[in-house]
DNA sequence: CATGAATGAGAGTTCATTCAT
DNA sequence: GATGAATGAACTCTCATTCAT
């Protein structure tokens, strides 16, 4: 029994070593940068090892998406612990944005990377991120509840909000934030976002 | 004479049909599955004769990036007739998000592709987005000018707008807009947008 | 017959220009940069026109290897003036060497390079490069028979005297003179044909 | 245990039948016939197996050069148990040719062929090659310090010597000994390597 | 459990050559 | 006489994946 277990344990920290180096070459070199070939090196293994713990590249693709949405998740998680709706949905917004900006391969990862999204064997993943999302759409609701917003279709201001909040981290991550000279481009993002909030307190 | 002429048009035909295919292939398969070998095999011809109209990959690249835009230019043209600054400014964003609806595989090529950006080679690309940029801006300063907002900062009032709107049309081009059921995705993205026109409307 | 003249004299002019041009590569880029595209390009012409003109590729390059012993021939010719076998023999030498030094490329061309000797279509140029061949082994002769040799083995001696001569320009022709400091080449070179030279003399 | 060095044999005999494929390419079609695919299809593997063997094209070259470079040295060994260094030079110069003539290819590989020769990646090979050389004009000076030759400038000797040795076998190697009728060929190389020994032996 | 050898497919490119126009 | 379009084969090299050991 505790032999299984130890297997078990010792094949997780496997897996989990296979992730690390994986998420490492994705960050150093993009996407085209985590190969078999390369993350088996990187762990100093042989490339068919890795076989052993992932069925096969796409797995670990899905496995590094499902890592970063929890580490998105741990990254708002600070929001979460404030009590008032409108400060939390604030929080909420700022934290997204920070994790974005700090963290820009695992939300390109998450958010933008094109990847055979339908395959449910993404499904932890897409849980956490449904799960994240519902929190969001919630607080809104709550803001609604406590009548911060005068608009009461909690949807579209959280999807509005979130579109706001992607349309500025993408521009980043992706690098169209070019269109604005390098000494001006983080003022702007605080600006914007102190923009979006008092246009979002009108509602 | 007219051979010239005809030679001319067909040369230019030739550079289109794999134009079309390069854009064809994109849509189906994403950035990685556009190989010059595919593209020859997508419309008949022996890879060789790809470089007889296109030094290398990039530049097909860099062609088909270049012809995005100038689509994208001319679904704005329409908003650009309105006098009304206020109204233009509606209408821009109107299109824009159109437009990233409708040619999704252009929006990504022009707005999220990952790409050698950097390249001078691209200029053309370039310049005419520049372009299109400042009219947008022109355009909320304009609004500016006639009182339509109280805030002056015309950069951070268009960066925000933009921000929105490109972060609206992602959702849909990367499929992260999956998070919604299909049949409310469209009324969503419609509502967004008044609601963003409304919240601008205060500013 | 005008006519005909003109046109002869038109297409001998043609191939002229190709082989400059194939000489002109051959000597920037080595005999990798010499590609029919290559010339081509260079004199302006489309690819296929070359073939108007040579048969193949070979076929330029035999010419090619013709006018290279054409230009040898004619630097050695100064030295064919010498009425002194003794003198005349040295200035033969001393010119060759210096030729093989001047024009690397087309020594190379003449004596290095491997291709297709024993066909026949080199005939011009192997019966060229026989005559000069034959003057100095004559003069060879011209020493013994003056009795600045001993020995009576012309063949002989005019065979180990090119040894020498070919060998040094080889070194220099293929860098295996880099296995001395380069300040110091030259002055190796004008010392061991000094060396010969003087060996020479006892025979 | 025993397994490892099994692989390890087998690891060793398959770089040496590449080796040997590259090396037979060679002596067939020259440099330009040697290619990854040429190799692969020689040995009976797949191009891709070649690469878990060799990094890339120009370490095969390399190998085979070092390989070239140490068959040499070995051919040479047998001179340089000679005691008496007049002798020794003597017997050095016969196994140079020696060895040219019987491994053409090798010596071409060694001292005629276009290579990235500037490259440090060819150390072993090139250090070989100093100290084969350096042993050559060590004997040269002994055979001055032993009073064999009145000059005292072993280096222009030793250089001369090579020139006539390297020039001589350079013609076979090149074909370029076609210059003379077949049948005199190696009388001529005989005669002229003794020629060049009496010549020397009045320095 | 892990390996290392091997593969087949595919990438971007270049080339000599042909041929209808 | 000249062109320009096209080809097919070749090049080096990388990759995900499989499988006997």
């Amino acid at each position: 029994m505790g032999i299984t277990q130890r297997k078990e344990r010792e094949k997780e920290e496997m897996r989990q070593r296979i992730l690390d180096a994986a998420l490492h070459l994705f960050r150093e070199k993009g996407y085209e940068g985590v190969s078999i070939r390369n993350i088996a090196e990187a762990i100093e293994y042989s490339p068919g090892t890795i076989y052993l713990y992932y069925k096969d590249k796409s797995e670990i693709f899905y496995a590094l998406q499902y890592e970063a949405a929890a580490l998105k998740r741990d990254h708002l998680l600070s929001a979460a612990l404030l009590e008032n709706p409108w400060e939390r949905l604030q929080a909420i917004g700022r934290q997204y944005i920070d994790f974005g900006l700090k963290h820009p391969d695992l939300y390109d990862l998450l958010f933008i990377i094109r990847s055979p999204m339908e395959s449910i064997e993404n499904q932890d993943c897409w849980i956490l991120g449904q799960a994240t999302h519902a929190f969001f759409v919630e607080t809104v609701q709550a803001c609604i509840d406590h009548r911060y917003f005068k608009s009461t279709d909690a949807d579209t201001i959280a999807f509005t909000l979130w579109c706001h909040a992607h349309g500025l981290v993408s521009m980043f991550v992706r690098e169209r934030i070019r269109m604005y000279p390098e000494e001006r481009r983080e003022q702007l993002a605080r600006d914007s976002f102190e923009m979006i909030i008092k246009m979002a307190a009108t509602l």
